[in-house]
RNA sequence: GUGGGUGUAGCUCAGCUGGCAGAGCACUGGGUUGUGGCCCCAGGGGUCGAGGGUUCAAACCCCUUCACUCACCCCA
């Protein structure tokens, strides 16, 4: 019996995994720009931290959540977002008297028991950002300014939906009159929206079902309800944006599943990524800290699903930067030691050199240079180990030159050997397949 | 948790009404004695997801089960 990774969680193997590095270099880099520290959290903690964060009645606190009795009979559970743990971190150290304001983000594992399907496993990634202590529109938007920045950096021309969900003074009553309205509908409404006319009315805005669209198109709308001091601040953050003209959409149908958003929400929605359509959600939080037990300060703050991001990436094109700079090519086991030592002096100078066996034949190590689209080929066969000296043959020009590397110089010296003529060449491009030219010889 | 689809070589997939397990790509060697892409030849590699049943004979029919996948739900 074959063993193999549990359901829903999977390998990242690396044709996949320098996606990764791009986007979590990315990430570090665009957040650090605007002020963000990373924060490195464990990945279990006690089950009562996101029973109470995230809500005792959400789908991931009900039935998502691995949890399981320690050995000392507490409930520990792996986390299955990361918001949780840095308002738990944030209380515990008490951050908020060291500094006014605290810009977190974290990348890690979150894990959820749910079906698995396109873009959704039980162990994802997401990368997250958090500001606490400040509950002004400027932060609000700085913090989209941020999340366009990132995205406009790794080219994905995305938009940003966002919408304002009140807060505990307005939004009841926004609830409540969408009831009414809901109930007023019931026989046009499918029957999941009937449950959630009891449970989450704001859900029957973005019911899938054609029937419940139409049902709700003329529905209150939650922006005619926000109390003034929540349209103020909408109002705020929607003219920051537009004055640094990022494309933002509001959504007035947008909500928010976790029960701890409030005022400004928002989500990245992209196309290709099957149902599971959302890279990225977020949203305020103000009443958060408080709740958990920490003093009345607000926060905000977002994350990104890294397999439907890196999902997202795939579909462009990507250049590969593991081409090596150098294919070392030992022809006979005699020639091994030498292109061992030769390639351990260039790497240490940083360069990428592939090194291959001496005992497959020369064409075969031809072979495997040309795939991997290597510049040049070092090769070191009888002639090159009496003389001291490689042997390099250009792949793009196809040219040879003989004993051009003297091989007791430095790695700098070498490589400038390596790509001697190089440079007057440097744009010329391999030749469409089945290209039939003919061998230069030189020297 | 609920539905649909699919499981055959490393990958993508053929395999008819049951009758010797196949192709393309990839990999290895050779054609070219020390030189890549195209072409040609050869080779290695399979518990046909697993278990049971029917049959002289099962990848194929029946039952059970597992996995993967897409969707609902929910969410990143």
């Amino acid at each position: 019996m074959k063993i193999t990774a549990i359901r829903g969680f999977r390998d990242i193997l690396p044709d996949e995994s320098d996606l990764w590095q791009i986007v979590a270099s990315q990430a570090r880099t665009s957040f650090s720009t605007y002020g963000f520290s990373e924060i490195i959290l464990p990945i279990l903690e006690k089950t009562e931290l996101f029973a109470r964060a995230i809500g005792e009645t959400t789908d991931i606190v009900e039935k998502e959540m691995y949890t399981f009795t320690d050995r000392d009979e507490s409930s520990l559970t792996l986390r299955p977002e990361g918001t949780a743990s840095v308002i738990r971190s944030y209380i515990e150290h008490s951050l908020h008297q060291k500094e006014p304001v605290s810009k977190l983000f974290y990348i890690g594992p979150m894990f959820r028991r749910e079906r698995p399907q396109k873009g959704r496993y039980r162990q994802f990634h997401q990368i997250g950002a958090e500001i606490l202590g400040r509950d002004d529109a400027l932060i609000d938007a700085e913090l989209l300014l941020m999340l366009n920045d990132f995205f406009t950096a790794l080219r994905l021309d995305v938009s940003i939906d966002v919408n304002s969900l009140g807060c505990s003074t307005c939004r009841p009553q926004y609830r409540e009159h969408l009831r009414t309205f809901g109930e007023s509908k019931f026989a046009a409404l499918c029957e999941n929206c009937h449950g959630r006319l009891q449970r989450n009315p704001l859900r029957i805005l973005d019911c899938k079902e054609e029937g419940c669209r139409h049902a709700t198109s003329d529905a209150p709308v939650l922006a005619d309800f926000l109390c003034d001091p929540c349209r103020q601040h909408f109002g705020q953050v929607q003219a920051l944006l537009q004055n640094e003209q990022v494309k933002i959409t509001v959504n007035s149908r947008l909500v928010r599943g976790l029960d701890y958003y409030c005022r400004t929400s928002f989500e990245v929605l992209a196309l290709g990524l099957g149902s599971q359509n959302a890279v990225c959600g977020g949203g305020r939080y103000d009443g958060l800290v408080e709740q958990m037990g920490g003093p009345a300060i607000p926060g905000i703050g977002f994350a990104i699903g890294v397999e439907r991001l890196a999902m997202l990436l795939q579909a462009q094109e990507r250049q590969d930067s593991t081409v090596p700079d150098v294919f070392i090519v030992p022809v006979g086991e005699a020639a091994e030691s030498q292109a061992f030592a030769v390639a351990r002096r260039l790497r240490r100078d940083g360069y990428r050199i592939e090194l291959e066996s001496g005992r497959r034949s020369l064409k075969a190590q031809m072979r495997r240079a040309d795939k991997l689209a290597v510049p040049y080929v070092l090769i070191l066969g009888e002639n090159e180990i009496t003389a001291g000296k490689g042997t390099v043959r250009d792949m793009r020009t196809k040219a040879d030159r003989s004993l051009a590397v003297d091989l007791s110089t430095s790695a700098q010296d070498m490589m400038n050997a390596i790509r001697a003529p190089s440079a007057q060449l440097a744009d010329l491009s391999r030749p469409p397949e089945g290209n039939q030219h003919k061998a230069k010889s030189e020297v």
